[in-house]
DNA sequence: GGTTATTACCTGCATATACAGATTAATCGA
DNA sequence: TCGATTAATCTGTATATGCAGGTAATAACC
């Protein structure tokens, strides 16, 4: 079989975004009992994680656009799961946290997200899963040199 | 540098999220002279090449949602580069395909997208590209029976 | 043949995504 | 210090994504 890197059906940009749908779907669903999507849970975890910071701190960490994550932010925000306030030092910025509700909705869901993540690992191999993760830190790093 | 798979910054669903994003991005840049998003020229590309059909055969092969492409498809509709009518055999079914000029318009996006593709598959090494989309397409199967 | 079930598609709703441009605040240079 | 520049965020607009639920047409069953 062989595989033609310059056919439209393997375009990266297809490929990826595919793949990323079909495992957003499983990972809602794995998350549902929680009430969180896979993106908030990142966006949660990030915060949980790396502890309250800016806007453009978070935009950067997770190579997302400042707007987006303005908007996403937004969504937690009105659900009481993170916090945002300004910054002392600097007017412009606004610092975001994740709110003690925030932390206990994420330890909530932490373990739903293990039990789908282990189960996809397991089922590709972990050697396969950590090969695709240096690959798409890779990818995103030629990306970034284009 | 140990691996943990179970850590959620290697959360699969994030990192492909993630790398789609950043893939979405160049991909868009690259198809800007002709005003195509990356989602769109896939879209016009899997009409292009495997011709006309309903919403829900098209749905299964870019492994979408229907509801999406139903809407993705109103949009190229909107420029006149696909065209909408019913199938006489079954009035539920809405038979989509790519005009003249959506074909016009993907013929001219085309070595854009392969500038790009190509620039990127290069970056990464053609094993890696292959290996990649190998990976992408277990991963798939594996999700589908979690 | 008429009732029921299924199928195909569409609408309403909510979120995710990002570009362009506006706004506000800090910083830098003369 | 004032004016210009830069930086951080927000708004407007458009598209992408998918779930719930609706509508219409076909198929299945008695």
């Amino acid at each position: 079989m062989v595989l033609d890197p310059v056919s439209p059906e393997n375009c990266m940009s297809y490929r990826l975004r595919r793949a990323a749908r079909v495992a957003g779907r499983a990972y809602d669903e794995a998350l549902k009992p929680v009430g969180l999507r896979n993106t908030q849970f990142t966006l949660l975890g990030a915060l949980e994680i790396s502890g309250a910071q800016s806007i453009n701190a978070l935009a950067a960490l997770l190579e997302t656009d400042a707007t987006t994550l303005n908007r996403n932010l937004n969504v937690l925000e009105r659900r009481g799961l993170v916090r945002q306030g300004p910054e002392m030092r600097d007017g412009r910025v606004r610092t975001v946290e994740i709110s003690e509700q925030g932390r206990t909705l994420y330890s909530e869901a932490l373990p739903l997200w293990t039990q789908v993540q282990s189960n996809l690992v397991a089922s590709i191999g972990k050697d396969t899963h950590a090969q695709l993760l240096e690959t798409l830190r890779e990818l995103e790093g030629a990306l970034d040199h284009l």
